[in-house]
Formats: C-alpha cells, sequence, structure tokens
DNA sequence: GAGCGTCTATTTGTCTGAGTAATATTCGCT
DNA sequence: AGCGAATATTACTCAGACAAATAGACGCTC
C-alpha cells in the first residue's frame, strides 16, 4: 500500500503499465535494454508477478516492449512503436516530448485535418452541422481558459474527423486532440497570450456548414498552422 | 492441448487476444455486449484464468474491450477502437473487413502518402535514396506475385515513409503496409491480371531522387489512386 | 581446430486456488 | 417516492508451483 503512483481510477496493473509506458518514452529505458526479470521488477515493485505480466502485456501490446523466455522483456526500437496510441502519445506528452515528435505530429495534422475538413463539408449531415455550432457556442462562452472550453474544441474537431465518414480518419483524433490539449496547457503558461482562435473556428465551421470543400480546407489549414506556430513559441521557451 | 488456433508462434495469451480479436472486429461480438466473466470463459476456451486475462488486457490496451468489476468485460463502441493499431487492422483483414473500411482506408493513404513523398522529396538522404533503389530493382526481379516481391514493395513504401523524417508519420506505415498487403492478394486472384505497376514506382523514386516535392506528391496520388482503383475492382467482385 | 549436436540453466509462460476490492442491484427504511 | 444500507457478483490481486522455450555452454566427432 505504498501509495501507487497516479492511483486515481487506475488498476493495479494500469498504473504499473503508466509508470513503465512512461520511463520508456522518455527514455529512462532505452530501446534494446532488457528490464529485469519479472520476480524481480515484481517484488522491486511489490506488486504480484501477475499485475506486473498484465502491465507487460498492455505495453507489448502498444508496441513497445518485447518477452521471449530466457531472454526477459526487451525495450523494443521507436520505429515499431505504435505512436498513434493514444495512452502512448499521452504518456510522451507526460514527460516532456521531444521536440521533433511535436513537430511532427502538427506535421501530420496539416497533412490530415484540412483534408478532413474538406471530406466533412462534402458529406456533413445537418445533426453533425448542429453539433458543430454548439460546440464553438459553448467553447466562445466558457473560453479557451477553462476546462469546459477546451472540452468543447476537442469535441469540435472530433465532430469534423466524424463527420468525415472515414472511421480510420477519426481514429487518428484521439491522437490529435492529445497534442491539441499539450499545445493549450502549454499556451496559458505564456506571458504574451495567444490571440483569439475562435474566429478560424467559425470560418472552418462556416465553409462545412456551406458544404464549401475548398474553403474548409484552406480555413483548417489556417487554423492548424496558427497553433502548431504557438506550440512552436512554447518550444522556444523551454 | 486441443490444437490453439493459430498456434504459430504466439503465445497462449497472444493466439487468445487473437481470436477474440477477430471474433469482435467481424461483429461475432458486437459492441456493448458483455463477455461471460473470466471463469466461464477460460473454462469454455480450456485455458487458465491468467492466460485468458493477459488477453483480455491486450484486447484493452488497443480499446476494443473495457473491464469493471461487478459488470464484467464488455465490447466498447467502434469509435473507441485503435483502427490504426496493426494487430486491429490485420484483424480486419483476416476476416472480410467492411467494404467502408477499405475504402477509408484507401482514402487516408489518398491523404497522407502524397503528402509524404513531397516531404521525402525535400528531406531524404542519398543512402535513403539507395535504398529505395534497391527495393524497386528487387521488386522489379521478382515480381509482384513472389513474397519477395511484395516485401520490397512494402519496404519501399516504409522507406519513402521513414525519409520524411516523421516519426508519427512513419508509424501509419504499419497500418497502411496492412492495407497494402491485403490489396495485393486480393489482386492475385482476380483473372484479368492487374497493369505493371513498376512505372509508377519508378516515377515516384526518380521525383523523390530528384528533390521534386511537387512531382513526387503527384506520382505517388496517381500510385495510390491506381491501387485504389484496383481494391475498388476486388470489392466489386464478392 | 572447426563444426555440430546435446545438455543445462534461466526466463517467460501457464496453471491453480485463495482472498480482496469495487460496484450494480436489491431491499428496507423513511 | 426517494434515499441509504446490505448484498451478491464481478474483476482484481496475490502466492506458489510447474511447464515450455531457448540462449549459451559443453562436449563430441571428424
Amino acid at each position: 500500500r505504498p501509495g501507487r503512483r497516479k492511483a486515481g481510477k487506475e488498476r493495479l496493473h494500469g498504473s504499473i503499465a503508466h509508470q513503465l509506458g512512461v520511463e520508456i518514452v522518455s527514455g529512462r529505458h532505452q530501446p534494446g535494454d532488457i528490464l529485469s526479470n519479472e520476480i524481480e521488477f515484481s517484488e522491486r515493485l511489490q506488486v504480484s508477478r501477475s499485475a506486473y505480466r498484465e502491465a507487460v502485456r498492455i505495453l507489448a501490446a502498444k508496441g513497445l516492449v518485447e518477452s521471449r523466455p530466457r531472454v526477459g522483456t526487451r525495450v523494443t526500437e521507436m520505429n515499431r512503436w505504435n505512436l498513434l496510441d493514444p495512452d502512448v502519445l499521452a504518456w510522451f506528452f507526460e514527460a516532456e516530448p521531444a521536440r521533433a515528435l511535436v513537430e511532427g505530429l502538427f506535421e501530420l495534422r496539416m497533412i490530415v485535418e484540412p483534408a478532413a475538413a474538406a471530406l466533412a463539408a462534402e458529406r456533413r449531415t445537418g445533426a453533425q452541422v448542429e453539433a458543430m455550432r454548439e460546440a464553438l457556442q459553448i467553447m466562445e462562452r466558457a473560453g479557451l481558459k477553462s476546462e469546459a472550453g477546451q472540452s468543447a474544441d476537442r469535441d469540435f474537431h472530433q465532430l469534423v474527423l466524424d463527420a468525415t465518414g472515414n472511421a480510420p480518419l477519426a481514429s487518428l483524433a484521439s491522437t490529435i486532440g492529445a497534442g491539441v490539449r499539450w499545445t493549450t496547457f502549454y499556451k496559458s503558461r505564456k506571458h504574451k497570450l495567444p490571440p483569439d482562435p475562435m474566429p478560424e473556428h467559425w470560418a472552418v465551421f462556416d465553409a462545412i456548414a456551406a458544404g464549401d470543400a475548398g474553403g474548409a480546407r484552406q480555413a483548417m489549414d489556417v487554423l492548424v498552422a496558427n497553433s502548431r506556430a504557438q506550440a512552436a513559441d512554447a518550444l522556444e521557451d523551454r
């Protein structure tokens, strides 16, 4: 009972996976490193072997480690990691993520989200348009500093991706959502308060509502580019 | 010891996760369904509770199920699934994947790969160019019907993504690679033999080697579009 | 001395059975 | 009818044993 780390609502195996995951993505355990054997490791963590093993299964499912008899559990090469797994990404952001990763994620956003906005403009239903409007209104009222505002922001982007009717594309949302969360977090630490992002959001909305694919692409491009610029500023600061 | 399914080199927990994963993505277990409790399920499968539990941890790590005390293990809604997880995708393709999923994946390829090719053209190193050339030469010699040829095809696409220097983007490769594999599989079943894809591949290569971003984007666009068209044909057949 | 099969020790993998913790449901009380 | 406590069900955690796989050492053969 020595206060397991981050013991929120996570189970024991989950919190161990969490802890180990962070230690891996932050470089505390390098690729190629072999973790101590199950018995030793579980004893050091003061948990049963089963709990530890279930944690390892979780990490293995995300590509972070690989277990083999007689060898042990080895941290895999980074190119085998499932970087688009929501948990893995969250673990990256928990420890300070490498600059290259953040830039890579925004580059991916710049590729995917404008294209998604264009598809959404062509395929969105009326109900989806209304849901988007509502999200933006909440966002406008609550402001980006509040939890409700940030949540509405994420909802909006998720709604756009859902409106594409493309499940794999929408699946990127959780990934990208994590990036957005991180950005807004660091934004709030900056003295120079960021420009109001609402006009850009409404521009995206208007184009999607009007069924204007090209306009939606352009508007989303502007939106993500600004977000990216602010993240770049935040990266400068440290 | 009643011949576990797909008992290749997978461990017991892995093969159970595999089997259950396929049953879930193929709709045999619908979202919202609750799996029988651990004791009953593990007894039905004739395995220990630990093996079954580790399998469930794997599925939970990929977002397919969710376990809670007093409720059981429930299949989650599809929008929570990690569709970009290589295993999940492989499970989809093992059972016949829904038409919408295949189309969605190709749509995603059409968005991502041309953009990636453009980035690769700007950033590739000399060594990467040589590796790409080699892959295409192997592909040319071995032909697409052989395992070596298909492997070289995958290598080429992977190399292009690696050359972007963008890790999250490259992480999409395993996903997209799975799609490519599936396409070539069904292509080979079609009577009308598909057009020779080598010229398109060389066009992509030439543009990347020349550092021509726009040309690389265009060439990759053509390549993926053709692949998509062939997949569409294959979908027609069934 | 080189190559090849065998043997062994180490590690993960699997099994069993017990007890704990969390929580949806039920029941009784107000 | 609403609310609070008891209950039953389920996953969760633990402990200890045995099985299977395999990297590396060893010894044998030629």
